[in-house]
DNA sequence: ACTATATTTGCAACATTGTTGCATTTAAAT
DNA sequence: ATTTAAATGCAACAATGTTGCAAATATAGT
């Protein structure tokens, strides 16, 4: 709990305890979760207006951020400081619709023409999970 | 003209001005489109429900697919017969916001932990196209 | 070309999702 | 404890997407 107050402290924003309960469901999720199973774990307690800025606040303050596996279906995980500026792989499980972030992966491409000029690559797996095969 | 009403035959779907128009609207379009970029071209003739209701007739019939670069970021292209079992890199222009299809581009990755089983992987390539440099 | 049938369209009404302004409440600094 | 700045809740609104149904249209058979 503590750490979850210096969070908000660091990113100059103020404690409530609606962000609080926001972060404190992403955080102690084993995977990134949805903005509905996270408005589901904190819902009741707020209005749906407090939620939604508070969501959108901490998405610019980049305390969380996103996952997209579809548009449809977009994840969201605390952004960690070692994370900043490390690009992984994510791994998404078509049983569970899990998503998992795979910092082990190493990935390469070849055979971009010349006039294309490339600043990041993602790479999607899609599959099954341990529990889902 | 002719192939649009053959592609709308060969997948057993009435043909119609609103579907002839945002099957138009795409192939003739150098880059995938949005939803909005399609909408407004053909906007003014048809009803907000029609149009809905034909996007979602050409994507479940897999007449058009989408790409998807970001929740807020999706493009529909023709499903070319040729293209249905490939799988192709994509390019994201960060200038000008176009998305480009890169069969030219191989790829590969090591390092997936044993317990994941892939079935299919996504490589996105964001940067800068040709005009964009 | 005409008719019968199935499908699509447009409209209205509704449901869901997200936004804005403002008065009240809460957090934090002195 | 008091002051100040920021967040909250409410109401009203805007945008987006959906459903039922009658009217219109496309296709197949004659």
């Amino acid at each position: 709990m503590k750490q979850i107050t210096e969070i908000l402290h660091e990113n100059d924003l103020v404690r409530t305890s609606c962000r609080e309960l926001i972060i404190q469901a992403i955080v102690e999720s084993p995977t990134p979760l949805s903005e509905e199973e996270i408005k589901s774990t904190v819902s009741g307690n707020f209005d749906r207006t407090t939620f939604y800025r508070t969501f959108k606040t901490l998405l610019t303050k980049e305390v969380i951020h996103k996952i997209v596996i579809d548009n449809t279906l977009v994840k969201y995980a605390i952004t960690e400081k070692q994370d900043q500026n490390k690009q992984h792989a994510h791994f998404y499980c078509l049983g569970c619709n899990n998503v998992f972030c795979i910092p082990e992966v190493q990935y390469t491409y070849t055979g971009l023409p010349d006039n294309y000029k490339p600043e990041q690559v993602e790479l999607l797996i899609k599959g099954y999970c341990t529990n889902c095969n």
